[in-house]
DNA sequence: ATTCTTAGCGAAAACGTTTTCGTGTTGAAA
DNA sequence: TTTCAACACGAAAACGTTTTCGCTAAGAAT
């Protein structure tokens, strides 16, 4: 039961300065060889390790970042979780998660309390009652404290900073040419509300697909659901939804779905009214999820690589984090600081399943 | 760009000390309602926030806790983070996670990275790779130096910490009691390697349960799966291998898999071969998440109750670090630290859909 | 013999708090 | 007038580091 050592416990010990000791153990040349090995061995004996929240409070930094999300049940999440947490061990930071729950003053508690020194950066993706409410004074308020902030997937351009976008937009594109291409002549679209960005763009990726092709969009092939509600009531409602939508337009032979479970529970949907998938109905979903790989026929969809997405947001933030720290230890002259911020954005890919031919 | 202030600007500013300000803003009546008043006016004005780092070192604990587990792209711990952080934001908690990637080495490094003044203490299932190997000095390291661990759902009687477990023998019966009770005969089970314990429990929990009913158990039905390989190149091996157990047992009317992937492939293997479910053959998985809900048909499985461990763990923990603080802070008598360590046991639920009769 | 270097180390400040222990001023009690 | 308590505040220590600066003693150069 030895507690952790502390560098005045070695001095006291070995009758030496704390001064003497740190330099010792951080191999200045300013010690004599004698007494920095006696001090090395000791601390190895002891197990020294320096105190991290010292480390933190000296340095005005504390290698860890933020990350801010909605939600974390949730496979896309996560899978820019590990990403994130890649790169950030990698680099020697740590990460400190923060759940919205989609909820905007959950979101707001949570960056209060992690921008008190806890952290120095943010990574993270909008809840949508703030998308909703349309109020971003918090993300201002923490960048204006000199925190940076690098936001992902659900993004907004009121707020300047760097960001990591998938391409929903060609991503919905690719996925209804393919489905024109095999052949389809009523595609059917099952998506959300618009406020949520990505929804938005994939809806017009579907949109510009069909333009493209020389086919009039059909607003009764258009399903928005709300899904605003809890999911888990939401489930039995969702699936009568799409099972009267796919009856009331029996001529449908291609969905796009923009989520895994719209997709699947289309399948569901489809199989219970006799139709077979892909011969009669060929369905295509966003988000390559295990939904996705595991479901029967497996499904066709466009993969947002969630984990690359978290890598490039991880890059971003500790980049920008060494930069500021250069430009500070610099001639402290105006680096142009208001250095312009980074958009990247990751392409998707369609991984074809058994969903379609 | 205001950054963030200080005490002691606050103090200069108003020609005060920096005692004067903490006790002001604190409420104490040592300072007069004048001075109070001016020092908390200005303090909101420009909106101080006590640092976070600065009060961690000088109370010797940071109000974080460390999340450490193999893997965060699985329904399963997700489940349980979202547990923990809840109860650990409502009790005043950060959550600060490190994923193992199911090796030892890793969950080493990340258990020194974190144990160095980071954190208070941690909440862990152990790695894959850790388990193969059953050493576990780096768990008794960190608790000989005062820092308290909770292990849940993979735990290991060698460490005596705070244990939360699911009853994953009682689960296994109960759901292998089902298929009986639904006539099946011949009842397969697929499972893991018996190094990782709810592998081997689960198991045991179905030879219990054949017992139980005076059917003898048949070692043919019985699968063992290696999943020490990379899983995604594995997924294809899987069906193959599940495939061909199938159709050398044509006898098998019912199914108990230790996981939910298990589950659906032998759903998907079976029906390849000419069988529905679950009229030829009955199936339960063990783990409720997504592809449970959504597979086609939806899959009878064994509830784990994952956010219910996260949250138990996070009250343990947090229990014992406020037990350890009032300790501290007592006559310093021998107040029993002794005190014995807690295992919860997390009731299974069996959650009935299609794949059952 | 005197001055200059240099090696080897310690003192102290700083990061931002909280808290204990003074200390000076005031008004009232003696 | 003297003494004392209460009031309002400040100084300083402490948490564990790193780093700058200064100091002493020894040897080298003059």
């Amino acid at each position: 039961m030895r507690k952790k050592i502390t560098l005045k416990q070695i001095a006291r010990e070995l009758d030496v300065s704390v001064s003497t000791v740190s330099k010792a153990l951080s191999g200045s040349k300013e010690i004599s060889e004698d007494t920095t090995q006696k001090i090395q061995a000791f601390a190895k004996l002891y197990n020294y390790r320096p105190n991290n929240i010292a480390l933190s409070l000296k340095n005005r930094k504390t290698k860890t970042i933020g990350i801010l999300i909605p939600e974390i049940v949730h496979h896309f999440f996560s899978t820019v979780i590990r990403g994130i947490e890649l790169i950030a061990n990698r680099r020697g930071y740590n990460v400190i998660v923060g759940l919205s729950n989609e909820s905007f003053s959950k979101e707001i508690i949570n960056m209060e309390m992690l921008a008190n020194g806890s952290i120095d950066g943010f990574i993270l993706s909008i809840s949508k009652e703030t998308l909703l409410k349309q109020d971003y004074h918090h993300f201002q308020a923490t960048m204006n404290q000199g925190i940076p902030i690098v936001m992902f997937d659900r993004v907004v351009n009121e707020i300047s900073c760097d960001k990591v976008i998938v391409d929903d937009f060609n991503g919905a594109v690719k996925a209804v040419k393919k489905l024109i291409d095999n052949q389809c002549k009523h595609i059917a679209l099952i998506t959300t509300m618009d406020y949520v960005s990505v929804g938005r763009l994939r809806t017009q990726g579907y949109l510009e697909a069909l333009q493209n092709k020389g086919i009039e969009a059909d607003p009764n092939l258009i399903l928005k659901v709300d899904d605003s509600l809890n999911v888990d009531n939401h489930l039995e409602d969702l699936e009568i939804e799409i099972e009267h939508f796919l009856k009331s337009n029996p001529n449908i032979d291609g969905v796009f779905a923009v989520n895994e479970i719209y997709a699947v529970t289309a399948m569901k949907a489809a199989r219970k009214l006799g139709r077979s998938i892909p011969d009669n109905v060929q369905v295509i979903g966003f988000t390559d999820g295990v939904l996705s790989k595991h479901a029967t026929p497996s499904l066709t969809t466009v993969s947002q690589h969630g984990q690359k997405m978290g890598e490039q947001a991880a890059n971003l933030l500790i980049d920008r984090l060494e930069a500021l720290d250069a430009e500070s230890s610099q001639f402290m002259g105006n680096t142009e600081s208001k250095s312009d911020f980074i958009k990247v954005v990751i392409e998707t890919e369609l991984i074809e399943r058994e969903s379609t031919k």
